[in-house]
DNA sequence: CCCGGAAACTAAAAGGTTTTCGGAAACGTA
DNA sequence: TACGTTTCCGAAAACCTTTTAGTTTCCGGG
């Protein structure tokens, strides 16, 4: 812990100039002496100068900070889009404020308000699912772009796995297998995420003219649930030759179930799952085929998309971003 | 997206008083009328004003932002400790800014620089494993904590998990069952977690003068290793009753594999894990009993006693916070 | 009515930086 | 020498808030 620390008068002293030219010298301006600038330089250096960012920002009005609102970043998924964000960010020179509510309105006013207080200059709001969640942006004096979780408000900009496209991606490649006879099983379906991959394995099977295997299993997001919904499943519809789980967790429930009642995966099932969660997809036995929403590309789009709504160039809708295909042994070609 | 934000001085015009009568008003200080502060209250409502915390902070020099300095937030053990902190600091009215520097010692000295011009008051560095860290406090102006991964200079004040205790109390509990043969199947060696367990697991067994079954087996963290050295070891060792393994992930491959070469478990095979990631150890059959290092805690001590460090009563050292054994399914009595 | 003291209020400074604008110096040209 | 031009430098304002050190107002007592 060292004493006061230098200001940029310290410098203008030592260098034996004043501080607008102290002030040139070490922002690169131009019309400073070439051996001025070198003793300022040097003097910077000695003292071991560095800029106060609040004495700036106060002047400049940009604190080239931006805030991370989530409402629940323990959740699986929020953490990839924190990460993507700090990246783009931290490619330049911003620094982001983490907040988390705790999926707590009142916190989350509290929150805001101390991140608008401290003048960031944008606000990244990471939903906890992907079910549209409050705008948080009625004429707040900066730009906000929200991720994974859009707003409710068309207005506003958001950004969001394309969980449809992605689900019909998945059966897609099940058709392009040879199989015919494709089940779901799935989470609860109050989870817009369910509802919109059973949408997209609905959209391609009709594109295929073809009838799905049973009703679609709803349930929990566990591992839990997918044994037990392999054991209804292959009770009910002993010939389904594919299934289409909601997430790498049944997934994971579902291929070890079928495992141990003798059905061989992929010859005699073919399993894909959803999230590319490693420790799940690339553990069980055999890999799980999945798809992978891209997280952290998301995180990063929305980063780079708030620094343009910040230079005023916003793209307000609800931007839905292409999910990936990792295909594994789970649907290995017979 | 409003216009210019409102000032003190805006909300002192409008209620008819002078900026220091405003502030004092605002900041609930005494020498003020009471239809006076009402006025002035109302006008800041009006103006929806919020006071400059870079104006407050240049004054004060307190910003109260802390920065959060990570190696490696992907990985298991960063987040909860996030949290944790970030839990800690949201109880008041800190903000924690947050800086990932993905192992790379660049990095890490920009992201320095970063937080202390934006004049941070203290920092939290947390490590990506347990063993020791170059420190980055030398002669800093602000205070720093280490968590979860130790500073290498014992002068500077450092958080981990108590991984030899947590070990021990492990191993007790099986022999408190009853168990005798106690294998270990833990991860590298050249990470000073494996090694701590392992010592612990030593300690353990010597207290009670008992010798361990077999060579403590080092491999990955994997469920894959997990699997494999169950293999190994029910050939080599069959009449082993229980296991200690070095994390989560080897245990729910071990009981796995326990479990599909008809080893009962917990009946023939007692099994702890290590770490409590529940998206393992509940969801393993049975489910496991396991150690947690209790990490959101570890993150809340941190923060706690950062902020001693700032109001400069620093507690130097590394502190050993205890682990917290967790029963489940995989060690329930005969 | 005047005075003293308390209560309520205000002007000004401070905090560190950037930027604007005017001034000085240096240099070349008439 | 006078003048214009270019180059370099510095004084001062601006950003917004808190605090200090007055100054004014108020009120009761003499």
């Amino acid at each position: 812990m060292a004493g006061r620390r230098a200001t940029i008068n310290d410098v203008a002293s030592l260098a034996g100039v004043s501080i607008a030219t102290a002030s040139k010298a070490l922002n690169g301006r131009q019309d400073v002496r070439d051996s001025t600038r070198r003793r300022v330089l040097a003097a910077a250096e000695e003292l071991s100068f560095q800029p106060n960012a609040l004495a700036r920002g106060l002047l400049s009005g940009q604190t080239r900070t931006v805030g991370l609102l989530t409402s629940d970043s323990v959740g699986r998924f929020g953490i990839p889009v924190l990460l993507g964000a700090e990246d783009a960010f931290g490619a330049g020179e911003m620094a982001v404020m983490l907040c988390d509510a705790r999926g707590d309105a009142i916190r989350e006013q509290h929150h805001l308000r101390a991140l608008l207080s401290r003048r960031v200059d944008g606000l990244i709001v990471v939903g906890e699912s992907t079910d549209p969640r409050p705008s948080v942006s009625r004429n707040l004096p900066v730009p906000v772009v929200y991720a994974y979780g859009p707003s409710d408000d068309p207005g506003d900009v958001s950004f969001v796995p394309d969980d449809v496209g992605g689900a019909a991606m998945a059966v897609r490649h099940l058709l392009a297998l040879g199989r015919r006879r494709i089940a779901h099983v799935t989470g609860p379906d109050d989870y817009k995420a369910s509802r919109d991959r059973a949408e997209g394995l609905r959209l391609a099977l009709a594109a295929a003219e073809l009838p799905q295997a049973g009703e679609t299993l709803w349930g929990g997001w566990s591992q839990r649930w997918g044994r037990h919904a392999a054991e209804m499943l292959l009770m009910a519809q002993p010939d389904v030759d594919a299934v289409f789980c909601g997430s790498d967790q049944i997934a994971a429930g579902f291929v070890e179930a079928a495992r141990e009642r003798g059905r061989r995966v992929p010859d005699d099932i073919a399993v894909v799952g959803y999230d590319n969660w490693e420790v799940l997809s690339t553990e069980t036995r055999p890999a799980l085929t999945t798809v992978d929403m891209n997280l952290e590309r998301l995180g990063r789009t929305a980063a780079q998309h708030l620094f343009a709504a910040i230079d005023g160039r916003a793209t307000p809708g609800v931007h839905r971003m292409p999910c990936r295909l990792v295909i594994r042994d789970s649907t290995a070609p017979a």
